[in-house]
DNA sequence: CGCGCTCTTTGAGCCGGCGCAAACAGCCGG
DNA sequence: CCGGCTGTTTGCGCCGGCTCAAAGAGCGCG
């Protein structure tokens, strides 16, 4: 049912900071909100662009895949996030799958507002436009990883990227707190889950994390971010 | 001296795509236009960014460095490309050194103007934003093909993309219009010099592309398609 | 409660591409 | 025209991380 969603539902989400009040029920008059349950794909990579979302609640995973077949994650979305702008990347189709990794709720727009919304909303423009950036610095930063450092040092900066943005205190460290599995990291570091076994594998002897089936907690983000800034040769 | 920049100047620049040839005055009249000879600085990483840009002629090689001293190469800058948007991306200092490859123009603007022509000017916005939406494309691609791809396939991904983006027809092939050594492809495709030659050497061979110092002459646009899309198994 | 699925661990061997090193070639300046 | 600088080529040996393979461990479901 298309109820119209409260204004203090959206509160903190960074698309509509520094926005009117009025100008904000006026946007959401034309959303919707929808619950995903794990597993579930918001959108697929190819479909044409039907919506743009905000996700409320939840996680989702956003992952392509190769023309042969290899599949990649290219960024894990958090709740206030602004997805599936394909419009904004000058597209008619999404290019990446997103799926729920985590029960999750989303506003979603007709991409046709898109536009209008941009235009007619110089704030709203602003802040798209920082979501962009930030993404853009994100995927410069992991170009550089990827170009220049060894594997465990990338693995590294992916844990610590996933606790800064997925993370929840707990007794004895940082709980990443949706389901990941080793191969969602190896798909973010561009190596194979049986070398990030090995590596995480190494890791709990030293006392840095904690690993399970799809479950891992940071023990000492401190020395994993030396690891992360090559300062930890591995050994000692 | 800061002469007033002709309207016609900018014909064709994206970011001015779609807007009144008074709104497009009035913007240029706060612009200053400078010249780069090859080989000279726009602006440094690290520095505070005072001022965004828009390049008219000539061609600038983007990089950034890592802690550890390893350079990488970021992006090239094409005629009618706007850079230097440290604002739009939420920092106050450049995430990265530009450098002009050839002799260079740019416009440019004080960064204090950026949020008032942003905010004033929603074709202006949307232009802008669909250029970051291009340069995040672009960086998801090289996200790919570095995670998933050997190097001889980045190699050719690279080649062909300086080809479209900076190629002259010319008889036999089409010359990439800058001086390029195997050094700036490697930090391209993050691989080393070494590897890049050989590769290069290889595909003259072939017949597929024509080197010489600091010069690249793509022969055979079509066969390195083939390869960056791994049809080919190298050997035949 | 136990079967089977998916996720994970671990071993063994191989190889693409890097590091090192040295010779070579355009190109500029004197 | 020659010397030197910068960019390029090429050989060789090594190794990080991938591939292949197989056994082990949570967890949901019947």
């Amino acid at each position: 049912m298309p109820t119209q969603v409260n204004r203090a539902t959206v509160q903190g989400v960074p698309l509509f900071d520094g926005m009117a009040g009025e100008a904000i029920d006026d946007i959401l008059r034309t959303a919707a909100s929808r619950r995903y349950s794990q597993g579930e794909c918001v959108f697929e990579q190819g479909k044409s662009a039907e919506q743009f979302f905000v996700l409320l609640f939840g996680r989702l995973r956003v992952t392509q895949v190769t023309a042969e077949g290899q599949q990649i994650v290219v960024r894990v979305v958090n709740p206030g996030d602004l997805f599936g702008i394909a419009r904004a990347l000058q597209r008619a189709d999404y290019p990446g799958t997103a799926t729920a990794v985590a029960e999750s709720i989303a506003l979603c727009w007709p991409m046709s507002q898109w536009d209008g919304l941009v235009a007619g909303h110089p704030a709203l423009a602003v802040n798209a436009m920082q979501t962009m950036g930030g993404r853009l610095l994100e995927a410069q930063q992991r170009l550089r990883e990827l170009s220049t450092e060894e594997v465990e040092r990338r693995v590294a900066h992916a844990v610590l990227r996933l606790a800064n943005q997925a993370g929840r205190k707990e007794a004895g460290g940082v709980r990443i707190d949706f389901p990941i599995s080793k191969q969602d990291i190896a798909e973010m570091t561009g190596t194979t889950l049986h070398t990030v076994s090995r590596i995480l594998t190494a890791w709990e002897h030293s006392d840095l994390v904690e690993g399970g089936r799809q479950k891992l907690l940071v023990r000492d983000a401190h020395r994993l971010l030396l690891i992360a800034d090559g300062l930890q040769p591995g050994l000692l």
